[in-house]
RNA sequence: GGGGUCGUAGUUAAGCCUGGUUAUAACGCCGGCCUGUCACGCCGGAGGCCGCGAGUUCAAUUCUCGUCGACCCCGCCA
């Protein structure tokens, strides 16, 4: 229909006649002379109906609107002197119009397609209007391009793209699923995957020792802005490999993604590392934010004999006191009690600020702590004049976590974080399990198959202190992905589960399956996935990951375009043996 | 399940705190003029269930409660 392409002229083809198809993107009808951009996959031209080029044409062109349909065929003119546009790509030259065809019409929109402003809910009602944005174009550009790099990637390194399926087994432990029922098995429902991870593992049972896949999982949570109910992960599982063999290969593939969409190298190769500890002791999260620094300080051995009530009583209960340091920041009183208020819905017990001035402390307990104290808490923390010292005291965890989560607070309100940096992390040693309070046992904090760092028979020990063989992978305070290397040995797995207080006949009805598989030469083996939708995000500075998800669902799970979720028709369910429960 | 922000022409917002005139602006839309614009310009015009439902009041876009929807966060997300 066409043989040239809007974005792509250039002074070169000045004097061709060509044949463009595309939309109108503005029109400026100055009644002697009409201008449009052409609009197209490629980028825009500006095209021209002049009386004395073609009569006719130019009499039509009148009724020419936005985003209107066009076949346009014409000749390459270099602009007039004083009359480029070096804002655009195809700004020397501009196209006159010897003939069109209207091959659409089209309403008035619901929005302006260069309205950047725009209510997120119109945007997801028309989201095909939405994606004929060249912004959002470029975006799934970018993604496509990243699918490429992933395959050619992956498979250049001898991986094997295999796929798994969407109608599985529900299993316990993790996400909620979603659940389809079975016609063919009134009562019965697969679930969707939450990830290919049993599939993966019994794809090297088989023997195809490295795998990937570019996978959709599924997972019934609440939605925030970075996370979907569908999403997209890279999977992968390779064979007789250790931790440091899966981190090279992916941090491989990371790099060549980040270079595609970024265009530049990342900052730091090999990516650091830091242990989970390290993590959250001095930054107080699992996936710390490097872009700045901040880190958390432990005063707990300070005031082992203080006389201030709070600490006292959280130290001699086992908790832990920790600061934070904002340096050279004078804050008002005003800003001290924001970060009060703060703290407190972060679900902190309390803050407590000490401001360094010219005069020595000032803080409404300074009067309850000794010389020593002060003293020593000074030079741990290295408080100059100017500084403002915020302190919390809590049990371990909760004061750690609460303090990761003031910190980044501190770092976004005071412009701590430098976001012309990108930081890479892998986290390691993370802990195998972790203690569920609503179900008063402990669960998985990777997920069921991971290995502990060292082998476990008869553990029983300390279940905290065990370590598992996990890692992620963060980027600038946000998981893109984590892994394991899994168990592979049928002792080793039922261990696991006994740890886990899974009785030996729920793991064989949930998991028999596998069990029984790795008792038939399963290879040491383990793998990773990241999220797919997540790099793009993040290696593209969105904030959103609806950005760069098609279609994606409101934070509710509906979808705004086709009003997705729906009751269906009462012969569906009757045919599915299904009754619900409310109208 | 919980906390917060928001909802007014097609769109984006102002007005609401402190209730009372014809609900304001920009962009878009329609008509007219315009041969070098590119966010074209100039003149004129149309366009509103102030999300929905109750309540308070002589009177509600404005105050109160509920509800629906969008967004951000906590819980949740192996």
């Amino acid at each position: 229909m066409r043989d040239t392409y809007c974005g792509t002229l250039r002074k070169d083809d000045v004097a061709r006649t060509v044949t463009l198809a595309g939309w109108v993107f503005r029109r400026r009808d100055h009644g002697g002379l009409i201008f449009a951009d052409l609009r197209d996959v490629t980028g825009i031209v500006q095209i021209v109906f002049s009386p004395e080029i073609a009569k006719e044409a130019h009499d039509r062109a009148g009724d020419i609107r936005g985003e209107y349909v066009l076949k346009v065929t014409g000749s390459v003119r270099k602009r007039p002197v004083e009359t480029e546009n070096l804002n655009i790509p195809t700004g020397e030259i501009e196209v006159y119009v010897s003939d069109f065809e209207v091959l659409n019409t089209c309403k008035v929109l619901p929005f302006q397609l260069d309205d950047e402003d725009m209510n997120e809910a119109v945007r997801l009602k028309y989201r095909y209007l939405d994606m004929r944005r060249p912004e959002m174009q470029r975006i799934f550009i970018e993604r496509s391009k990243a699918y490429k790099i992933t395959r050619d990637y992956l498979t250049s390194q001898g991986f094997y793209e295999i796929e798994t399926p969407l109608l599985t087994r529900s299993t316990p432990e993790g996400a909620r699923d979603f659940i389809v029922p079975s016609r063919l098995n009134p009562s019965m429902f697969y679930a969707l995957p939450q990830s290919p991870q049993l599939f993966k593992q019994l794809l090297m049972m088989s023997g195809f020792e490295k795998y990937f896949q570019i996978a959709r999982c599924f997972r019934d949570e609440d939605l925030r802005a970075d996370r979907q109910p569908e999403f997209t992960q890279i999977d992968i599982e390779m064979s007789f490999v250790t931790r440091e063999d899966v981190i090279e290969v992916n941090e491989g593939l990371i790099i060549t993604l980040y270079e595609a969409l970024k265009g530049k190298k990342p900052p730091e190769v090999p990516f650091p590392r830091m242990t989970f500890a390290d993590a959250m002791d001095k930054y107080g999260s699992d996936k710390p934010d490097l872009r700045f620094g901040l880190t958390i300080t432990d005063l707990t051995p300070v005031f082992l004999n203080t006389e201030l009530g709070v600490f006292k009583k959280t130290i001699e209960s086992g908790g832990s006191v920790k600061a934070l340091v904002l340096k050279g920041r004078t804050l008002s009183r005003k800003d001290l009690d924001v970060a009060v208020d703060t703290a407190k819905e972060l679900g902190s017990g309390g803050l407590i600020w000490i401001r360094k001035d010219a005069d020595g402390l000032q803080s409404p307990i300074v009067k309850f702590l000794n010389d020593e104290e002060k003293s020593q808490m000074i030079s741990r923390l290295g408080v100059e004049p100017g500084d403002v010292v915020f302190i919390m005291a809590d049990k371990p965890q909760k004061v750690s976590d609460l303090m990761g989560r003031f910190r980044l607070y501190l770092g976004e309100k005071y412009g701590l974080i430098d976001k012309s940096l990108d930081k890479f992390l892998w986290v390691i040693d993370f802990p195998l399990l972790e203690y569920n309070e609503e179900e008063k046992r402990y669960v998985a904090r990777h997920h069921p198959f991971t290995s502990p760092k060292e082998r476990l028979l008869g553990f029983d020990g300390d279940y905290e202190a065990i370590l598992a063989n996990a890692y992620d992978l963060v980027f600038n305070g946000v998981e893109l992905g984590g892994g394991s290397i899994r168990n592979h040995r049928t002792e080793d797995q039922a261990e696991m589960f006994r740890l886990l207080n899974i009785k030996e006949d729920e793991a064989a009805d949930k998991f028999g399956f596998l069990l029984e598989a790795l008792e038939m030469g399963a290879p040491p083996h383990g793998g990773i996935a990241f999220g797919f939708d997540r790099i793009i995000m993040m290696f593209l500075g969105l904030s959103s990951i609806r950005d760069v998800i098609a279609f994606p669902k409101t934070q509710k799970g509906s979808c705004l375009l086709t009003g997705a979720p729906s009751r269906v028709a009462h012969r569906q369910l009757t045919e599915l043996k299904i009754r619900t429960i409310v109208d």
